[in-house]
RNA sequence: CGGGGUGUGGCUCAGCCCGGUUAGAGCGCCUGGUUCGGGACCAGGAGGCCGGAGGUUCGAAUCCUCUCACCCCGACCA
């Protein structure tokens, strides 16, 4: 591609309304402009590049016996409701208001009711179906540049399977196109399992990539043998354990003592770990006329509950609000404690590292009062524990072998044992060999395309601009003439950018007469093309072709009857 | 949805508090010339009813009210 006849505006400065790299270098590298908010349009450099993705995709989707299709995005209202998705997908799935249609958001639904009438028995499974297909997601804060939009390309899978084991293989095979789809995009990641959410026991994997602009916190151990989403990891935790010292109940003043760090100071005292933090949770009632439950979770002072996990054995919570708290404990946020609860139908709970402590000290249930010397095992008869803490940066791993890490993550693919959920409400059933009717068993399985630029991105840059690697960058060499336009070095840049197309490589030649070499220079490193091949007057005196490796910044010089041949050795090293 | 911020030529911004001639700068763009290995130089030029509506005022980019859009933090979400 000729750079005169390519529509490439590169930008010099950072566009104001951008913030993380790889949205200010999409933007100044020309690959994509926004049309509102969490909207792109994709300029003709980054469409090169999505559609490289796309094209590894499709390619290890086909490997495993993908069966590629292409549904709309347009879907009636109907289906949506038989899922129960139409109420409960909320105000993220964008509504048509003229036309009983939404813009679908996901594709099980669709998917699964072309299975319902042709998935009929178990000679038609297992089957695996695909698509790369733009999806429409009503985010409240679209953020990031191309991290978080409202539309976007998703390649969505579903798998089909007659039996547990079969989505078992499914699974797996899904996961190893994953691994390798992300490694030919470049991209070092790494797997947390994800919480498995209302569902239970379904298993679930994010495939991640650490990067500062990420969305997700996630927990990674030093060794990498542990990686978890910081909602759900857990670590290795001291327990606070007994002093078997009998002491009694005290209840003592504490005026104007709100929070932990407030009552450490008072008490004079650093080790927050027998100040037991508590905290008052709802579990809404799941019916009309049923009560609310609640729940008291305790952790340790210098510990937080893990909302995460009190829902994982809870279901719903939410935290209760202030006016609940009085009148449910008897006091305020900063004054509810295990003991002296005013309303008797709390269920309490108590985080691992709790387990039988005494000692305690914590809320009295009364505005500006604390108790020390509690006894869970005394004082607070049928508490539970489990582990509800959230993890801190540099805690050891659960098997202690290593330390812990917190990392800012983005996350480019999900697969999911779906199980039966949607077979179900759209009743899609197979017959087994014994004739009888079987609910067919789904995966799902996604992957954000412009995701996995981004997130390269956000990997691989420098001051100048971005660095292309692996199967993805646009082109693979960028052809450079600077000087004073001759006819000469008009000429041979011409023959060479002939010659390259003609042996295979995909080359955009900066053929722009009338630009200073320095603008030339610049834009090649800002665009990142693996490698920049330079012709001037001053090479062309030695008979030589400057080759830059644009992500180590080497540059060496070769004779021009050589480049055919140094080419794939250069092409190797960048 | 809560909090904060920003809207001024194509881009990045100044001017706004403290209202007052024709609204500025840099970059980019056009013309001519000089340059030609890391975002060149000189000369000339085009381009904006200051996001929108209403109001205050003799007079509004500037003050007030409403509104729209975008960005950031959080909530929510995958």
């Amino acid at each position: 591609m000729r750079f005169s006849q390519y529509f490439l505006p590169t930008l010099k400065e950072v566009p104001s309304d951008a913030v993380i790299p790889s949205h200010i270098l999409m933007v100044r590298a020309g690959m994509i402009r926004q049309l509102t908010a969490g909207v792109y349009s994709y300029l003709p450099l980054g469409l090169r590049v999505f559609r490289k993705i796309e094209e590894i995709v499709r390619q290890e989707m086909n490997a495993i016996g993908g069966n590629e299709f292409l549904l709309p995005g347009l879907s009636p209202n109907e289906l949506w409701a038989e899922t129960g998705r139409l109420v409960d997908y909320g105000d993220d799935m964008f509504r048509i208001k003229n036309r009983e249609l939404v813009l679908a958001p996901t594709h099980e639904e669709v998917f699964t009711s072309i299975a319902k009438p042709n998935l009929i028995s178990y000679k038609n499974l297992p089957q695996m179906w695909y698509q790369i297909q733009t999806k429409f997601r009503n985010e409240a804060r679209p953020r990031g540049g191309m991290l978080r939009v409202r539309q976007f390309t998703m390649k969505d899978a579903y798998s089909f399977d007659a039996t547990w084991q079969g989505l078992d293989e499914s699974y797996s095979k899904q996961a190893q196109a994953y691994r390798n789809i992300f490694t030919r995009c470049g991209l070092k990641f790494f797997t947390v399992t994800a919480h498995s959410g209302a569902m239970g026991g379904s298993e679930s994997e994010e495939f991640m990539v650490e990067a500062e602009a990420g969305e997700d916190t996630v927990v990674i151990s030093s060794d990498n043998k542990y990686a978890s989403n910081l909602e759900v990891a857990s670590s290795y935790a001291e327990p606070v354990g007994r002093s078997d010292s009998g002491l009694k109940l005290e209840e003592f003043h504490t005026p104007n003592i709100k929070s932990i760090d407030e009552l450490a100071g008072f008490l004079g005292i650093t080790d927050k770990t027998r100040l037991a933090k508590s905290r008052l949770f709802v579990v809404p009632a799941k019916s009309e006329g049923a009560k609310d439950g609640y729940v008291l979770a305790l952790v340790c002072g210098d510990d937080e509950v893990s909302e995460t996990k009190l829902s994982n054995i809870y279901a719903a919570i939410r935290p209760g609000h202030p006016d609940e708290l009085l009148e449910i404990a008897g006091a305020d946020a900063g004054s509810i404690g295990p003991v002296n609860f005013r309303n008797k139908s709390v269920e309490f709970i108590a985080d691992l590292r709790l387990k039988d402590a005494d000692e305690l000290i914590s809320g009295a249930c009364k505005n500006d009062h604390h108790i020390r010397n509690i006894d869970l095992k005394r004082d607070v008869p049928g508490i539970k524990y489990e582990d509800i803490r959230t993890v801190k940066d540099g805690e050891l791993s659960v098997d202690r072998n290593s330390k812990l890490r917190l990392v800012k993550a983005i996350e480019v693919g999900h697969i999911f044992k779906l199980g039966t959920r949607y077979a179900e409400a759209l009743s899609a059933k197979y017959l087994d060999d014994n004739g009888k009717e079987n609910v067919i068993i789904m995966g799902s399985y996604g992957i954000g395309i412009e995701r996995i630029a981004a997130a390269y991105i956000e990997q691989n840059n420098d001051k100048d601009g971005i660095i292309w690697g692996g199967e993805i960058a646009p082109f693979g060499i960028h052809l450079i003439s600077v000087g004073k336009k001759s006819d000469e070095i008009r000429q041979s840049a011409n023959k060479l950018y002939e010659e390259l197309k003609k042996s295979g490589y995909e080359v955009l030649y900066d053929d722009r007469e009338d630009i200073s070499p320095g603008i030339k220079f610049k834009d090649a490193d800002l665009i990142g093309i693996p490698l920049q091949l330079v012709i001037s007057e001053k090479n062309m005196k030695n008979d030589e072709i400057e080759v830059k490796i644009r992500r180590s910044g080497v540059r060496e010089m070769v004779k021009s009857a050589d480049i055919f041949n140094r080419l794939p050795f250069f092409m190797e090293k960048a």
